[in-house]
DNA sequence: CATGTTCTGTACTTACTAGTACATAACGAA
DNA sequence: TTCGTTATGTACTAGTAAGTACAGAACATG
């Protein structure tokens, strides 16, 4: 029918996730992301949009993986505690050392005053309620395994406080030590 | 001597911080700080160097404030339960409604991309630890009072990553409501 | 091979913004 | 009043970045 795409846009938005996680939206110019994908940019615009909308594709992706880990996580048998544990344990390569420096995406972007507002906390709200459920779903569903009086609504939001709080100082580099010292003592909500 | 000062640098600050705070670093202009404060750019430039050098007094001011504030709360007599417990709920109208969705300025910069990293960081930690440093000498010393085998300095630390997380979800604007359950529930690591 | 269609790359326009040159105004001192 | 000094305001420079026009390339189909 006609010429065919040279690029896989998904590799794209792979490529565009990592500019702008590590220097933020405002600070990410096309220009970059056509230097590190290859891609120019007419086609970025005929692929994804403007460079708000763009964004707003590289942040769903980012949301859609962390949500598919969750699940997966989230869903193992055993003690619910445990399972809520080791989420908590696997964002610690996130919030800790070097690698903790970028923070998250998801909380980088709200803060970015240039950036569509309506669309971006439509994504980011969306993004926090199905974290939240998939929390809440299990301690209630494993409630009989927690101490009298119990509440998992009120649990699920400040675990999702206190994942929030460990990322949002993640951009100070912590020593891994000190993140887990803080999810253990945490977990001990869940008793 | 010579032509004295129009403005007073402390106005000035004041005013850029309500900017820088609403829109964030880089979506502020210089010109937008001049209209509202009335100031012209080679005024400000004279005053305080140039945007980098400004925001990051604007920054230390903020830290200031809320330092001032943090020293009179956890110094107050009573229970150190109650002195931490109320310096928490005093940031409740920071992190939810309306106002919240500002979030919080420390929080927000450490995103910024363009912002000159390393002071940006300098200031941010020294914050960081002094405010840890300020829970922490409160628990010391209120030692007594929790249970045994509490650990004051890994709880402080907690405190701030909740603290942390309440200030980042602030941007969805949550309701007071719940905002305070979650630190009656971290309260609960008080004990 | 011809044709219609969609993609690609260069080069451009437009708009905005950080930072500054310069002429002038406002003060204290002599 | 005059002079030296420092602040002010206008107007400018220079650089950067979002978005696009357009000519040409690459495909499928007939």
């Amino acid at each position: 029918m006609a010429r065919p795409r040279s690029f896989d846009p998904d590799d794209v938005l792979e490529i565009a996730r990592q500019v702008f996680w590590q220097k933020g939206f405002q600070a990410t110019s096309l220009d970059e992301i056509t230097a590190a994908s290859g891609v120019a940019k007419p086609s970025l615009y005929a692929a994804f949009g403007d460079k708000n909308a763009l964004f707003l594709k590289v942040l769903d992706r980012y949301h859609d993986g962390i949500l598919g880990w969750a699940e997966r996580v989230l869903a193992q048998p055993g003690p619910g505690r445990e399972a809520i544990r080791q989420w908590l344990t696997g964002f610690i390569p996130y919030c800790s050392g070097e690698k903790g420096q970028r923070g998250c995406l998801s909380i980088n972007s709200a803060t970015d005053g240039s950036l569509d507002q309506a669309e971006l906390r439509k994504s980011i709200e969306r993004y926090n309620r199905r974290l939240e459920e998939l929390l809440r779903a299990r301690l209630r569903a494993d409630r009989a395994q927690f101490r009298k009086g119990f509440d998992p609504d009120v649990t699920a939001h400040t675990i999702m406080v206190v994942h929030a709080g460990l990322l949002a100082l993640a951009h100070q580099r912590p020593d891994s030590k000190r993140v887990k010292a803080v999810i253990d003592q945490v977990m001990g909500l869940l008793a």
